[in-house]
DNA sequence: CATGAATGAGAATTCATTCAT
DNA sequence: TATGAATGAATTCTCATTCAT
């Protein structure tokens, strides 16, 4: 987070510290998309070749470390999202994103727990903006029914956590039928919906309601471990 | 924690065995509920009124404790599929028991991690057998487009499940317009579904792969906790 | 102990007393042969068929008995000496006598720890005037050398436990077998025995200093479990 | 219990990994002599300086380490027997081994319900044929018995176990004299065995059992407790 | 700075003993 | 009086975090 980057003659040092860190990313981002976040740190340190005392260096906590994993997982979103964007179709554009969003959520099942609630606001606010585009952009197109809100897709995401934290180890294919049916449903405009979306304030209520969860040390699991094993 | 542990001698009297039971099962569920599965035994016992040794005279294991639980809630599940089948128009006991499925899941928010996987297995047969009827009846009156299948039912209750998950301690209208949204999915017939349904096997495997984690000791956790706290 | 036998109406009510001491003492006896000291209260009062809270009845306390079954069991050393008195020959009625003891250890094999330190007192010193009375008639008669005393009749109870106890899941001859080169060695005169034989004194301290651990808690266990299994 | 447990910060400094580990080992060692297996962790960490943590880190099970100390045990008796080859006269040598068995045995009594069960199979599988050339070698010259076997000897060491477990807290001739006893019987030809001896199979199984009960978790006693105390 | 050994509170589970019914 | 449910201290083992080397 603090690397600056002063020109110095221990610049060797910088390298090394920062090799570190990726190695010790890697190997916390693998083990929590295998094991979940009940690894050991130990067995972290293990996978990054380094001890443990060298990732208490630069995280000063174990909700630290997964922080900054999520945040990563986070931007790979983010990035999604902004290549979306490209898309000429709107409505394509919008779908692509979910696709893309399912397949990064997917990719670390491990962490699905914490994903939203533990990362960076900042990133986390790009990416609610840039949905909130995708979103309005596509029912501007008229290619998503008009009743749907931003914390519908929100939601759906959690939906497919739901899912994906289920079924990953069996099956890749699970979360795209599920999501096919709710795009299927996104896309009509007869039915009225009837209920009510979630607000935008409950929507930032339940990260930090869940936040607080892990604050008091009632730390989460994560419910996956992939095919092999 | 700083509760003053005077005992004063009548201060709780001693009841039937089967009440004392009631009061176990009862904190359990309302812990599980609340903290979700980590929460301690002492815990637990401390919520009911009771010794740990006491807990343990029933469950001889936390796990059958928490079987225990999950078999009250898979059971009012099976309760929920019996009387949809009542509905005179199939299609809307079918919605009805989705419905069902998702207000006893919100009721139970903690302990969603474990549902199906830890349950009794006959009682689990039976909600299979009966979700399975449902849907069919449905089909057949033409309410439920004909390329669902029952897997996707199990799905769609994981789906409901990360919803609820997140959303409980804020909202008790998410799942819902959520699951409305799935409804209008199931119910229209134009659009094909892309990616293929999970396979019986899959699905028997979800439970299972997810068992053995349950059992490997990566005690799976619960992500919920109610909004008042 | 104190059973007062007073004549009066409520006999019968005494007769079941006793009855249910007599299954309490079986049920003790066996579970202790078989499965050792360690085997819970709850399992013998299941064996006898009663109540955890009749057995505190009669004996206060675990340790009471397990006094109570070493009583049975020495007693039947007891008899067993009376019975070798009897042998017109001093030096077979010694010889019959060790081997009647090894019997009775062997079938009781899951009590040797406890066997002599947890005994009565009265009985206990009965035995050891008989075994002082067996010893000195067949060492008079010439049958046994004449270097040896009453301690080390004890001691080779103690070998034949040590033997016993590990032997007895897997052999019923093995003890006989060391009892019977002990006998050899018994009968001759030439080699002098080139260490003093625990005194009196000592001897008794070993029962005491045991006792002393029992009682701090430290409960041994039995190391034996009978063939079958 | 209550023994003030205020931190100075220089009370302990910390040492060597491997100084460590031995004073684990040494503690563990000496609490098993003294109070036998059913010593807490938590007793063994005190007395050794160290936290419970500590023991485990090196020793993942209690079993590890009453396993670790056991083959130290087991290690001397191989060394006496390896040292017993070279005396010259291969009747002493036989007899020296009895009674340096008989020393290692008393110096850790309370060790001995898991000795030659719990330890590590290559060096008692030494031991054993040591013991085996050392009786061969002893009967060819003409100084033990023809018809005693190698499970005689195994057999003569529990019987001194028994004896020792007995009488170590008060006595350390004991064993010695009646090992002399045994020693007697075992130079002398005349009178023939009249029970047959364990067979090999046997007196592996005698090791087997004991450790299935181990493992059952009827995690034997040891009987003993040194004389000071 | 990096290392990984040490720490120790906390979790599940057992079992002798007590006591309401 | 008999019953067996309730108790709770004690035990083994785990793991995030600290700190000597």
């Amino acid at each position: 987070m603090t690397d600056a980057t002063v020109a110095s003659p221990s610049r060797v040092l910088r390298r090394d510290a920062a090799e570190n860190l990726d190695k010790v990313l890697d190997a916390a981002r693998t083990s929590f998309d295998e094991d979940g976040f009940e690894v050991g740190m130990e067995a972290i340190a293990h996978r990054a070749g380094v001890g443990v005392g060298t990732i208490y260096r630069r995280f000063p906590t174990k909700a630290d470390l997964i922080a900054a994993v999520i945040d990563e997982v986070v931007a790979e979103i983010r990035d999604a999202a902004v290549a979306a964007m490209d898309n000429p179709s709107a409505g394509d554009g919008f779908c692509d994103y979910l696709y893309a969003v399912g397949r990064v959520q997917f990719t670390h099942a491990g962490c699905l727990s914490r994903l939203w609630s533990a990362a960076d606001e900042a990133v986390v606010a790009e990416v609610e903006s840039l949905s909130r585009d995708l979103l309005v952009r596509a029912q501007r197109e008229g290619a998503i029914r008009s009743d749907v809100v931003y914390e519908d897709v929100a939601t759906i995401f959690w939906s497919l956590q739901g899912v994906i934290e289920r079924t990953a180890p069996v099956s890749s294919d699970a979360w795209k039928r599920h999501l096919d049916l709710l795009i299927q449903a996104l896309t009509h405009e007869d039915g009225r919906l009837r209920y009510p979306p979630l607000t935008p304030t409950q929507a930032r209520d339940v990260k930090q309601v869940w936040g607080q969860r892990v604050a008091r040390g009632a730390v989460p699991l994560s419910p996956v471990r992939k095919l092999a094993d």
